[in-house]
DNA sequence: ATGAGTGCAAATAGTTTGCAAGCTG
DNA sequence: CAGCTTGCAAACTATTTGCACTCAT
């Protein structure tokens, strides 16, 4: 069920921020999105009335700094937020006409880092999205 | 010296593209970068007066779809453009401070495409950004 | 000469900030 | 009840678009 969310609210408070109404609904909506979505998407599948636009923009922001919520940017350089789904980094193959997205677990990271920490670099972070036309587009 | 101008001029012409004044400036303000510039960048680089800036975006968005510059992304989602270096995909290890970025040319572009495939995409493309903070500032 | 390319102005999209009021722990 | 959070308005940054004029081929 929505363990995701139980989880994103435990790690919410061990990181000192609040839970409110508004926090809680956005984690749903995380929970409850197949894709990534954006701070505007997410806002838009929330319930009428949940909160304010800049609210969600807020509210993303600090559950990145969290690390409740993995950030990645579309092709068009707009930022986008998805559930650490149970855990784990992982990255999307997005489709450029329709929207849908897989998830593609494979990633480079401790090769990445090792590369990283070789120029001397801390605090090595790092955003890939694949991007290509599905096949029910194509 | 600036062969690298030469290619990506040829490559212009190649795909029915004029050579301006504008266009070869913005092409040698790329081959003197160090690290992947923004439109904006690009266009304070010039000599004065070279353009206007919307012109630098045109002229960049038209560059990456003939494939004579990468287009890469920040992680605050600007869109950053490099000439092709000799040739050859690669990506950036940038100094989330200074700015200054390394090249690594470690990709996983082609198990990344495999992948894709195997979802039935076409198409594919990726984008890849490294962050962290580099010896001098850290 | 003809259409690709440019400049200028203005519109958009996405995101951020300031400040007073509200609610959580 | 202190201070994290929110709402509303407004500012901002990056980028795009419309249109008339210019220049490369």
């Amino acid at each position: 069920m929505n363990s995701s969310v139980n989880i994103a609210i435990s790690k919410l408070k061990e990181n000192g921020l609040r839970l409110t109404r508004q926090r809680k609904a956005i984690l749903e909506a995380l929970a409850n999105a197949e894709i990534p979505c954006s701070a505007e998407e997410t806002f838009s599948s929330l319930p009428a009335d949940t909160c304010d636009l800049v609210t969600a923009y807020r509210c993303l922001e600090q559950f990145e700094r969290a690390h409740i919520v993995e950030r990645g940017v579309r092709e068009n350089g707009t930022k986008v937020y998805c559930l650490g789904h149970g855990h784990g980094h992982h990255h999307h193959l997005t489709c450029r006409k329709c929207g849908t997205a897989e998830r593609i677990d494979m990633c480079m990271g401790d090769e990445l880092e090792k590369a990283a920490e070789g120029f001397g670099y801390t605090d090595v972070s790092h955003v890939m999205e694949v991007f290509g036309v599905c096949p029910e587009c194509s």
